[in-house]
DNA sequence: TTGCCAAATGTTATGTTGTAACTTACAACG
DNA sequence: CGTTGTAAGTTACAACATAACATTTGGCAA
């Protein structure tokens, strides 16, 4: 488990602290920006671009492109609302936006279930190994593929 | 640096040490396939099947499509003869394709260059850190995105 | 109120990455 | 020679991502 204690946020709770981070990055929290991140805090694996813009499009019972939806989780990314799943080309909603960490994700071949964990002294060990390479770390992407505990 | 020693294979020697190991899986190594990674080993960057099909199809005069290329990548991921590069979507020539690792890519995201490095115990650290969670590890993805010696 | 500006979103098009299904070529072997 | 199995070719399409430009909206100053 992690080493410090989260304030992990659910439903609208989980809603509402992704109102206030994105506002208080200086963002505004449109109904658009509202229903994307609705969507994509509603699937329980991470969701891709394409995924999302059909939920949306399903909830809102008009057509939004992918394109829009890219935009907002761009945005989201950046202001750590959500994180992107680099070797599955998706996305999750971050449960406590407040915190910035490099957390590592597992991410079930079987399933397709990801969780994450979020151990400090790991990612700074990854971010060490690469300075003493000579590379100047930013964003380390730590991704583990296998079996989560419900498929093996 | 890492901990053990590699032989480190080039050019000519890369590519017969590539062969050995490619027939000791039990694979035939083709005309096709030698182009494949002679293509895949002159990038000095990751490259995408797309580059390779490219490559290959200039160094043969005729136009070979991506999708064969994609069949040789995953056999030489498989027999450890190429990596898969996740958050660039590009391969790399595996220079060392006796030893397995879980190797550690550091992308520079100004040139697009790619490093790699084995720190076993970073990797164990990751697999156990899944474990811990009730997750089990098959394949970690461990890349670092920043910058370059070059382009700091 | 009107007119203007900037941000957000819509629209359309296209580029890139990855697979699927089926066919053809070719070498090994009886 | 024909059968069999692997490799590669061909075509089509699915999935992921971005570019360029048009439209809408909301704030604000004249």
């Amino acid at each position: 488990m992690a080493q410090h204690h989260h304030h992990e946020h659910e439903g609208i709770a989980l809603a509402d602290a992704a109102k206030t981070a994105f506002e208080k990055s200086g963002e505004q929290w449109t109904d658009m920006r509202a229903s994307v991140f609705d969507a994509l805090s509603g699937f329980v694996k991470p969701a891709s671009a394409y995924d999302i813009a059909e939920a949306v499009s399903n909830a809102q019972g008009r057509r939004v492109a992918a394109n829009s939806v890219y935009r907002i989780l761009d945005l989201f990314v950046t202001a750590n609302l959500a994180r992107r799943v680099e070797s599955v080309n998706a996305y999750v909603a971050n449960a406590h936006p407040d915190c910035l960490h490099d957390c590592i994700f597992l991410v079930c071949d079987n399933c397709g279930q990801a969780t994450h964990i979020d151990d400090d002294s790991l990612s700074a060990g990854v971010r060490t190994a690469a300075r003493k390479a000579g590379f100047s770390p930013e964003r380390p992407v730590i991704e583990v593929h296998g079996r989560c505990s419900d498929c093996e």
